[in-house]
DNA sequence: CGCTACTACTTGTCTATACAAGTATAGAAT
DNA sequence: ATTCTATACTTGTATAGACAAGTAGTAGCG
């Protein structure tokens, strides 16, 4: 068997040993890292083959490559954290709870000045809004606030949320292209602290989030829960 | 000139027109995506070229493939919101702040039960443990307290977090392979609300992280930040 | 001295081909 | 009916070669 001496594949062997000489050490940032040529030279491998392992460093965010000039240790970048934002009945669910949805508030208003800007569009603009309370059982666990812009999702009024999440409905008819989150730690009041059922001391995380789909703004909302029944948990692995 | 009629990439186009296939619904998730050698045909082009579009839309998350069977329209998964955690220092002084730290403690000490099981060490041994205080000019906005696997950096308790951060130092002896994260929001008693100076019903924003180097446990810290002074913002981006 | 042209190197894309390896199915053998 | 087998497909990996395009340095020319 021609594996017995490859185990890995042959790109994956030359992955490693640029990994591994920039994690000892020997390559630090800014350094040169050998050519695809020379690499396919070391490896007695084709160009394709160095290119590959190369390319997905490159990827993969550890080294920068310029056309003409050559291949470097990327600096190592900021942490980012890759937080899981699952649907909320698919959390509920996967802790053993029963997920049950109450729909609050399901219409069509004009937009304020804020929702305006947010959804970039003008103010007195239609557009739709819904709140709706996410439960297990009979305990509150996400207070969820959406305005839609009409254009990219127009039969949103026409769902029913307590079968599907919004969450599951929108990622249907309008594809995410992109989203921008902010994550708070808030205390609420009024409504919102009495639909949760929480005192009026305890922390809530809040999440808020604007999605675009077809170049323009599709959704903003506003995730609410209770810190001591919800939390986000994220993991980042590198190579 | 050959590229007058190639302005894109020709991998570019398999993969854009893929692309605007499942975005456009006339391909449904699970719906099998053309292979390799129907796609060339289709463009002309070698499989290699087909092979690498198809390659790049699995890495980014859009199609599945699987050997011997074929490709697939992958199912839109949980969004995944990419939180930048940068180095506090940097985040205030990007907001026009003036960053400085307060170091409460920065020693060893026995690991006791939880630490230990953290760290995956054994209760009892070595672990450095070091508080900070991250001030902008004389407001506190985030208590780090941090638990190292001396192991992974000997020489943590000889830094000077006046001037370098522990984020940076520790980026720089250990290379993160893996990180996990949890983010909560809670209320602070005791020393941490002294340090942070709020009263006892601001809500704060929690981040526990366990980092992995050298395939060990390397940290687990708990940064706790006044909901009212810090937030974290994310960003997806998606094709 | 300053500009140009050349060359030597880099990465980027693409082709044509090859074999390995996994899967599904139809048909033959048991 | 069940099991084996051949085959026809798929993706995965690798090769050798080609040309395009960007960059840096050098030699030579005016």
């Amino acid at each position: 068997m021609i594996r017995s001496e490859r185990p890995f594949a042959l790109y994956e062997k030359i992955k490693k040993s640029v990994i591994r000489n920039i994690e000892t050490g020997a390559l630090k940032p800014d350094d040169r890292v050998p050519s695809e040529t020379q690499l396919a030279r070391d490896f007695n491998a084709s160009r394709m083959t160095a290119n590959r392992a190369l390319k997905e460093l490159t990827e993969e965010g550890r080294i920068i490559r310029v056309q003409g000039v050559g291949t470097f240790v990327a600096r190592p970048g900021p942490d980012t954290v890759n937080v899981e934002i699952t649907s909320i009945a698919d959390q509920i669910t996967a802790l053993g709870g029963i997920h049950s949805a109450q729909v609050l508030l399901l219409g069509s208003e004009p937009a304020d000045r804020e929702i305006a800007w947010k959804l970039d569009l003008d103010v007195g603009q239609a557009v739709f809004h819904s709140i709706i309370v996410h439960m297990d059982r009979t305990v509150p666990i996400q207070y969820s606030e959406r305005f839609i812009n009409p254009a990219v999702a127009p039969d949103y009024l026409a769902q029913d949320f307590q079968k599907t999440t919004p969450c599951d409905y929108l990622l249907e008819v309008a594809p995410v292209q992109r989203a921008e989150h902010t994550i708070r730690a808030i205390l609420c009041e009024g409504k919102i602290r009495d639909y949760l059922d929480i005192p009026s001391t305890e922390p809530c995380l809040s999440l808020q989030r604007r999605t675009w789909s077809f170049d323009q703004v599709a959704t903003y909302s506003t995730f609410i829960s209770p810190g001591s029944r919800y939390h986000l948990h994220g993991e980042f692995l590198r190579g």
